[in-house]
RNA sequence: GGGCGAUUAGCUCAGUUGGUAGAGUGCCACGUUGACAUCGUGGAGGUCAUUGGUUCGAGCCCGAUAUCGCCCACCA
């Protein structure tokens, strides 16, 4: 007997010397060899001082199966990991830890917070690194890139220096998302619009010398402040006649003009809009069509500025509920409705944003949209579910200039310097000594940085040292697969399409995987808040990780949410046990001087050409469906294999010979058993890595570990169809004498031969060939084949098989009302299968119409059920009669 | 306002080209035979949301409807 392993499965003890025993092997590092064909991926990169939470762990483990899949088929196998400096959301982090500590970022200044900013990200970096590791994943840790890395920021600045140039990146002043929370501006992607019940309030502001007012309707009264106009549909008889003509803003006494403008719906409201050109995008345009110029009325943390007039330093809300009040003394206020539209919200800190006017930084998008959109219409680009390009697409065609300055402080800083005598941009890596329009040495940098994104966009390539020219950016780029939220195709996808394109001319990845969240048991999100996160760390303590993996990727399909099940990591826990008692099952029968030389083909057994046959298909197809990312489909595959066709029937059938006499015999099953469970660990490694890696290391002869051993490759001449329907044959026989048995309540232990009753050669054949399988799997003690009835007593209780009937003689244990029951319930199944293959056989349409192939089967399933019928009512006659 | 997804066994979900509806879990019964009780064997359990249509044949394809969920959107 060979080296055994611990009877129970026990994770805890091998997991994560396997994963230092594979990393200090080098078996993830990926190199430049021009032999081997490249697959790459690239890491979504997490923040970096983000927790590992389990959409991390889903990611991940797909990205892992893909991986070690593709390294065992022999690609140069690069899964580049690394951290996101996640600007805004660190920023924050570190002003509420020196808010805590009595500090300002005023007081600090720029470098003592940035400063801070990397104390606290090495005190936090790097802590979810370890926790991936605990996952398994086989990323290039050599090859750890941070967005804010030195080669990533000059990636960074040469994007941004050559979009410049090439004018599509400009400053100026527009509408832009303002979060008076986070203090900056943020991206039309970085705003959740939420409906919400509020309300329409109908103001009248005076007409300039005349008697009469306009009405108009506004949601945010306070912007009446910053009013500049009030526009009508030049269509509309209501007001026509006051258009150019004055009206006074009520509280403000402003004079502001009446204009008239298309964009402005009769039907809604008043059918009379105020214009805040300074507040609102679409009254932006308004102004910018009726050169109306500008009034902001809002300072950055959302108070009334000194534009206010009296409102000055007001919260917005409170100037909104002073406005209101104000109004109705003076009697302006006509009435207020109940109304419901869409507040924006900050992504981040869920502050509601205010749109308004400032000199910000932008990409223009339409000419990088549209190579980014003609990559998916051309199939370059695949979307996996494919549903998920109409949102890419969708969005793309929709796109507004991207709002790429932040006014933060930890980030990539803009490399643009200003010229403080003549204000001339120019942009550049290093500070320009003097100003290349006047002269003037007096230069300063833009303090703003750059939107996260705009690194992130850039890390399938910024990461292989682009915009150098590096061997590892020409071997292994463009990537073959990005995995990934679909909550962030947005945010991110796109971002890198397009920048991709532009900056490299090439599509970044072939396809897109997206997976969709995992929910808590009831369906929630998890989140934070709520406090109904499960930690994938606690459920790998509990019950390793292979089986938090394969929890992951079965039972659901590509971009569907899922539910997260503890009974469902505990099934597939017990999986991993099973496997692993099997294993200690081969191992213990093993001869000490096994070797792995080819199978003698003239002694294997009718079971053994079965489970290679059959193990030859599993491979091929879960192969399949490797390639089409149907990764829950093939691990389902894998897994019914191993349990029910490895270990419930072929082990089983197999034990006889394991005790027997006969030393060949037992060899060659020992030979089959090792073989198909070698490539069961193949096959399920990517899926289950350590338990695999584990087992495998405790087989003999093996010349390399598991993680870089060859993927099982399906062999023509393995598959044996016409075993595989003996087989089935068989244990549909062994099923029928288990079922017949058991509703008898004949326990497994009482033998009885089989006797069996039939004229058909081949059946002869296969159930004597069987004859140990009946004895091992269906309590036979004998097997007898009889030609006519005359021998048989009625002492039976009986089976009917297509062909054959099985009668098992056991006197006085049967209880023959329950015999008749169990015979009835026969005949109910078949006269059923027997109406439904009649009606087909009878319909003319059917016949006439449906492929050849399938008329002949349902005429051959006929005469099969109507045979078997007339058997079970003959058996059920000559009981009754008794 | 537009788009998308879901609706299949008590629960959670699969269902690849249309051809007798599957799994896990739960439930019932039997069983500790020399891999495994984290197990084995057997069983019960479904008008595939509703409704039209295409087809010889629909869980699957097409058109509606309903309920739930998500995304997008500048109606003040």
């Amino acid at each position: 007997m060979i080296e055994n392993l611990p009877k129970t499965y026990n994770p805890k003890s091998f997991e994560d010397r396997l994963y230092e025993f594979w990393s200090e092997k080098g078996y993830f590092k990926a190199r430049v060899d021009k032999n081997k064909k490249p697959y790459t991926i690239m890491m979504p990169p997490p923040n970096v001082t983000g927790e590992l939470h389990m959409g991390h762990a889903l990611n991940n483990t797909i990205q892992d199966i893909l991986i070690r899949w593709k390294r065992m088929e022999g690609y140069e196998a690069l899964w580049l990991p690394g951290t996101d400096h996640a600007s805004i959301s660190t920023e924050a982090k570190v002003v509420e830890k020196i808010k805590a500590e009595g500090k300002s970022k005023d007081e600090l200044g720029r470098e003592g917070f940035i400063e801070e900013a990397w104390d606290w990200t090495r005190k936090y970096g790097g802590s979810i690194n370890n926790q991936l590791k605990k996952l398994g994943i086989s990323c290039d840790w050599s090859r750890e890139r941070f967005t804010l890395d030195d080669g990533l920021s000059n990636a960074v600045e040469e994007v941004f220096i050559r979009l410049y140039e090439k004018g599509l990146i400009y400053r100026g002043d527009r509408i832009i998302n303002w979060c008076p929370n986070c203090r900056t501006a943020i991206s039309d992607a970085e705003v959740e619009h939420e409906d919400s019940m509020g309300y329409i309030w109908h103001i009248r502001y005076p007409i300039k010398d005349e008697d009469g007012y306009i009405t108009i309707a506004t949601t945010r009264p306070e912007t009446i402040l910053g009013d500049l106009a009030i526009a009508v549909n030049p269509e509309d008889d209501r007001y026509k006649d006051l258009i150019g003509k004055t009206a006074i803003l009520p509280l403000v006494n402003r004079e502001i003009p009446i204009i008239a403008d298309e964009y402005v719906e009769m039907e809604f409201g008043t059918g009379a809009v105020k214009i805040t050109p300074s507040h609102d995008p679409n009254d932006f345009e308004v102004g910018e069509r009726h050169g109306l110029g500008q009034c902001i009325i809002l300072n950055e943390d959302a108070t009334i500025n000194e534009n206010g007039g009296n409102y000055n330093r007001l919260d917005r809300y409170e100037a909104r509920k002073k406005i209101v009040e104000d109004l109705e003394k003076e009697r302006y206020l006509v009435e207020v409705k109940e109304h419901e539209n869409s507040i924006g919200h900050c992504e981040r800190c869920k502050t509601v944003v205010e749109p308004l006017i400032s000199k910000q930084w932008f990409v223009k998008m339409k000419p990088l949209a549209k190579p980014a959109l003609e990559a998916y219409y051309d199939k370059n680009l695949n979307f996996i579910p494919d549903r998920f390009g109409k949102i890419y697409t969708h969005w793309l065609e929709n796109i507004r200039d991207w709002c790429i300055s932040r006014q933060l402080w930890w980030g990539h800083r803009l490399p643009v310097y200003y010229c403080e005598d003549c204000d001339e941009i120019m942009v550049s890596k290093e500070s320009p000594e003097k100003c290349s329009k006047c002269g003037s040495v007096n230069i300063y940098q833009d303090p703003d940085t750059l939107d996260t994104w705009f690194s992130s966009a850039l890390w399938p390539f910024s990461t292989l040292g682009w915009p150098e020219d590096t061997e590892d950016m020409k071997y292994f780029f463009p990537t073959d697969v990005l995995v990934t939220g679909y909550d962030i195709i947005f945010f991110w996808v796109v971002r890198m399409v397009f920048s991709s394109i532009e900056q490299t001319g090439e599509i970044p990845f072939k396809d897109v995987f997206l997976t969709g969240l995992v929910r808590d048991a009831e369906g929630r999100k998890m989140s934070k808040s709520l406090g109904n996160g499960i930690d994938p760390l606690d459920v790998i303590d509990e019950y390793g990780s292979d089986a938090l993996r394969f929890t992951l990727v079965t039972g659901n399909t590509p971009g569907n949410d899922m539910r997260f099940y503890m009974e469902r990591v505990e099934a597939n826990r017990n999986f991993a046990n099973k496997l692993w008692n099997a294993t200690r099952f081969v191992l213990m029968n093993l001869d000490e001087n096994i070797t792995k030389d080819s199978l003698n083909l003239d002694t294997l057994e009718e079971e053994d050409k079965w489970i290679l046959s059959r193990v030859n298909t599993v491979i091929k197809e879960a192969t399949e469906n490797l390639e089409k990312y149907e990764i829950g489909i093939s691990a389902q595959k894998i897994y019914e294999f191993t349990w029910e066709e490895y270990c419930d029937w072929y082990i089983e059938m197999v034990k006889p010979r394991l005790y027997g006499e006969d030393i060949e015999s037992k060899e060659t099953a020992e030979k089959v058993l090792l073989y198909v469970l070698e490539n069961i660990l193949k096959l399920l490694h990517p899926f289950m890595p350590f338990i695999t890696e584990e087992i495998w290391q405790h087989l003999p002869e093996r010349d390399k570990p598991l993680i870089i051993s060859d993927w099982p490759v399906y062999k023509e001449e393995d598959y044996h169809p016409d075993v595989e329907k003996r087989m089935a044959y068989i244990m549909t026989a062994i099923k029928g004498i288990r079922n017949a048995r058991q509703e008898m309540n004949i326990a497994p232990s009482k033998k009885a031969p089989i006797l069996c009753l039939t004229q058909d050669e081949d059946v002869k054949a296969i159930l004597s060939y069987g004859k140990r399988y009946f004895i091992n799997l269906a309590s036979a003690e004998d097997i007898k084949i009889l030609e006519d009835r005359s021998t048989l007593g009625d002492d039976n209780i009986s089976v009917v098989l297509d062909k054959c009937e099985i009668f098992i003689p056991l006197k006085d244990l049967i209880d023959y009302n329950k015999e008749i029951k169990r015979l009835e319930k026969e005949k109910e199944k078949l006269e059923l299968e027997l109406k439904r293959v009649r009606g087909k056989l009878s319909n003319e349409g059917f016949v006439n119409k449906a492929p050849e192939n399938v008329v002949a089967g349902e005429r051959e399933k006929e005469k099969k059920y109507t045979d078997m019928m007339g058997k079970v009512i003959e058996r059920l006659e000559s009981l009754k009669s008794n």
